[in-house]
DNA sequence: TCTCTTACTTGACAAGGTGTCAAGTTGACA
DNA sequence: TGTCAACTTGACACCTTGTCAAGTAAGAGA
C-alpha cells in the first residue's frame, strides 16, 4: 500500500482545492471533501488533524502546483520602482483568483477559529512584504507621494491588493480579470506615485 | 407588563450591540445575548425568528441610534462635486465604527446564510449609492478623471470605502480614525478626480 | 375576587457540523 | 504465517441554532 505522505495526502488536498474553488464554495465540509476524494470522512483525519490545518496546507499546496514564486520574479527583478510595482500589482492580482476558493474559507473562518485568522494573517503578511518592497524601491527612485510615509503607501497598496477588494470588483461589480489589473495599476500609480 | 415590542426587544438589541461592539465580537451567541439582557434564550427568539433577523435589526437600531441620515446632510447639500466627494468619505468612514462588530458578524456569516449575504450586500448596496452621487457630482463639474467610466469610478470608491478596508487599515496596521479619513480623501481623490 | 391574556421561564430535544475513539479489514512485506 | 500501516465503519461527545410544550407571574377586565 502506498504511504501515508503521498498519493491519498495529495488526493485530499486537490478535493479541497477543487470545492474551494466551486461555485458553492459556502459550506465545504469535511464529509464532502471525503468523499470528493473516495475516501472515509475519518481518513481525511488521518491525514490532517483539523478543518484549518487541511485548510492551510491546501494554500501551501497551491502555492506550489501555481508556483507563486516563478510569478513574482518580474517583479522583484525589475530595477525601476514604478516598474516592480506595476509588475507585482499583475502577478498577485493575477495569482488572487487560483486562491479565492481558499481565502473565502479563511475568511469565513478567521470570526471563529483563532487558529486559522493567525495562519491567514501570516499569509497576507507576505503580501504586505512584496508591497514593501515595491514601496520601497519607488520611494529609493524618489517617486513616492511625499504626503505618505513608506508605511502608510504600504498599508493602502496592501489595501488595495486584497482579497477582499478584488472580490468587490469581480464579482460584486463584474469586472473582467484583464480590467481589474488595468484599473488597479492606474490607481495604485495615482494613489502613490509622484 | 409591557408590551412585547418596547423594553424587552430594546434590551435585546442594546445587549446584540454591546458585545458584538466588544473587543471578543467573534463568537457572539444568541445564549450570549439573553444572558447580557437578562433574559432566558429563548425569550429572545419570541422577538427575533433567527440570528440573522436579530443582526439586522440591530444594525437598524444603530442606524436610528447614531442617526445615519443627519450625518449624510452635508455630503448631499454639497453643491461642488469634490467638495461632496470629500463630505461623504468623512461622514461614511466616521460611522464604519459604529456599525463594525455588526458589520463583522455579517461578514462571517455571509458563507454560511444566504439570508445574512442578501441583507448585508443590501445595506452596502446603498452605500454604493452614496459613492454612485459623489462620482456623478464629479463627473458634472467635468472632474471625473477620463480613463474611468462612473461606473467603474463608482465600484472604485466603493471598495475603498469598504469595511474590510477600514478593518485593515485601523486595525491590522493600526492607523488613528483622524488619519483613515485624511488619506482616504486624499487617496480617492487622486484616484479619481481631473 | 376570579379569570384571561401576555410576556417570559424552564427544560427537553432535533438537526447539523467537528473531532474522538475503538474495533475491524486489507494488502504489502518479511 | 504474522505483523504493520492505511483505511473503513459505526458510535459518540460537544457545540450552537432553532423548536416545542408546560409552567409561572402579573396586569386588565368582568
Amino acid at each position: 500500500m502506498s504511504s501515508k505522505n503521498s498519493e491519498t495526502r495529495e488526493r485530499i488536498l486537490e478535493s479541497a482545492w477543487k470545492l474551494l474553488a466551486g461555485s458553492q464554495a459556502s459550506a465545504v465540509r469535511m464529509s464532502d471533501i471525503a468523499k470528493q476524494a473516495g475516501i472515509s470522512r475519518q481518513a481525511v483525519y488521518l491525514h490532517f488533524p483539523t478543518r484549518t490545518e487541511l485548510l492551510i496546507a491546501t494554500t501551501r499546496y497551491i502555492d506550489e502546483v501555481k508556483d507563486i514564486d516563478a510569478r513574482l520574479v518580474k517583479s522583484r527583478s525589475a530595477s525601476k520602482g514604478l516598474e516592480r510595482l506595476e509588475a507585482f500589482v499583475e502577478a498577485w492580482g493575477n495569482y488572487i483568483p487560483e486562491i479565492y476558493g481558499v481565502a473565502r474559507a479563511f475568511i469565513a473562518m478567521q470570526t471563529k477559529d483563532e487558529e486559522a485568522g493567525a495562519a491567514w494573517d501570516d499569509r497576507m503578511g507576505a503580501v504586505r512584504h512584496g508591497c514593501e518592497a515595491a514601496v520601497e524601491a519607488l520611494a529609493r527612485d524618489g517617486r513616492l507621494t511625499l504626503s505618505l510615509s513608506t508605511s502608510e503607501a504600504t498599508d493602502l497598496l496592501w489595501g488595495q491588493l486584497s482579497v477582499e477588494n478584488w472580490e468587490l470588483l469581480r464579482h460584486r461589480c463584474g469586472w473582467t480579470q484583464a480590467r481589474y489589473i488595468d484599473v488597479l495599476q492606474q490607481t495604485v500609480r495615482a494613489m502613490l506615485v509622484e
